[in-house]
DNA sequence: AATTTTTGTTAGACTATTCTAACATTATAG
DNA sequence: CTATAATGTTAGAATAGTCTAACAAAAATT
């Protein structure tokens, strides 16, 4: 498979996710790829059996597909994780890159990656990677949005990749594993003010809230 | 610069410092592409001023070409470096992975892998590591065999790194750095009795010996 | 139901990289 | 110094991936 192939899959696997159907233009979108690139794009991964494609119908990735996506996810969260623990970059700088080497053919590389790392189950971001078979485990976070006053929950993962929203969350001094307590929501604009590991107060925007991940806390 | 371009100036690199002169067909040869490929190649690299080309002429780098080539080498040194330092590979796996990921669009992640090895001067097959501006140092070590009985020297860099080659001298349990003493040389095949690190005594083909490059000891 | 908008497809063209076949030049060997 | 061999070049075609322009189907609006 070419790197532009693995571009398209992984693209596809990413919007299946987010959205009930995706379209040839979805798709078109999110690579920054015009629409009769797409397609014919689309008609040879399916012609490969990556793709269940039918004229004018939503486009879904085969069994085979999911599994490809998944196992390039996996080496682009691995690879992610081990730029921040092994090589100091921040969450917010190692995207790209690893945009870029997940692509790499050698099976053993990542495997290193992997033991080096011990195993990890969750990138940088909190999002999970994909185990040796491509299978990404099914995580049911709620946003912090949805929390009510009083309520305390534990900051997962992230809802965007954002390079603003990431170094917002770095100056707050959030990061992965805090605690997190309601103290207040603005009736007027949803504003949030929360208590941090029971120390530092912060205020977050409700378009902020609402990419912040949490597991509650019973 | 694409990945086919950086390959290109590199081989031509290579070549370079191997004879006095390169020819397409040289260059045709090391890369495995056809030579009105390399020809067609060849005339777009001089057309970015990469390469100083005349019909029917031998090829060289501009100086920039040598700029450029030098920090593709760079690149590929420091991530054979890595691999073996901190993903435990050995020095027969690393160089497929590096040809890969010396083509990675990112200073600051070879600045990281640079300083994580604390700025290394050779890679693991004792080769020098270009500078920053693709300087490369000039190592001028002489090669095992021309060494006469009685002799004492240390094994600097290997001059082959065929896979077949690299793995005898891991089974002779020779390591760069080591010892050599030349105790005896056959008249008949030049076959070498040598000691190494005045402990373990190992026996060398002639052909082996001229790929073992050494630094005579006072 | 007819019209307009949105989405999807086809056709044709372009660039990058590669190839084979044919021809040209240079080098080598009588 | 010619004939042959080796090397180099040109021409033309193929594949992968991209684009624009034009047309077609489906969805959304009157
Ligand atoms: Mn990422
Ligand atoms: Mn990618
Ligand atoms: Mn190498
Ligand atoms: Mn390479």
């Amino acid at each position: 498979m070419t790197l532009t192939e693995e571009n398209y899959l992984k693209a596809l696997f990413h919007l299946s996710l987010e959205n009930e159907e995706v379209s040839v233009l979805d798709l078109s979108k999110s690579l920054n790829i015009k629409m009769p690139t797409v397609n014919s794009m689309v008609k040879k991964l399916s012609s490969k059996e990556l793709i269940s494609y039918e004229k004018y119908k939503p486009l879904t990735l085969t069994q085979g597909g999911k599994r490809a996506a998944g196992l390039i996810i996996r080496k682009h969260r691995l690879v992610e994780m081990f730029l921040v623990e092994h090589l100091g970059f921040g969450w917010d700088e190692v995207h790209e890159i690893a945009e870029q080497i997940e692509h790499i053919k050698s099976q053993r590389f990542f495997d290193r990656i992997d033991q080096l790392l011990d195993f990890p189950k969750v990138d940088p971001h909190g999002s999970p990677i994909p185990d040796i078979n491509g299978e990404v485990a099914i995580q049911n976070y709620k946003k912090l949005e949805e929390c009510h006053e009083g309520q305390q929950a534990t900051f997962m993962s992230v809802g965007s990749s954002q390079d603003s929203f990431l170094k917002l969350i770095d100056k707050l001094n959030l990061k992965l594993g805090d605690k997190i307590k309601v103290l207040e929501i603005q009736d007027f604009d949803k504003t949030m003010r929360v208590l941090v590991n029971n120390n530092s107060e912060q205020t977050l925007s409700q378009l902020g809230a609402t990419k912040i991940l949490v597991k509650l806390n019973v």
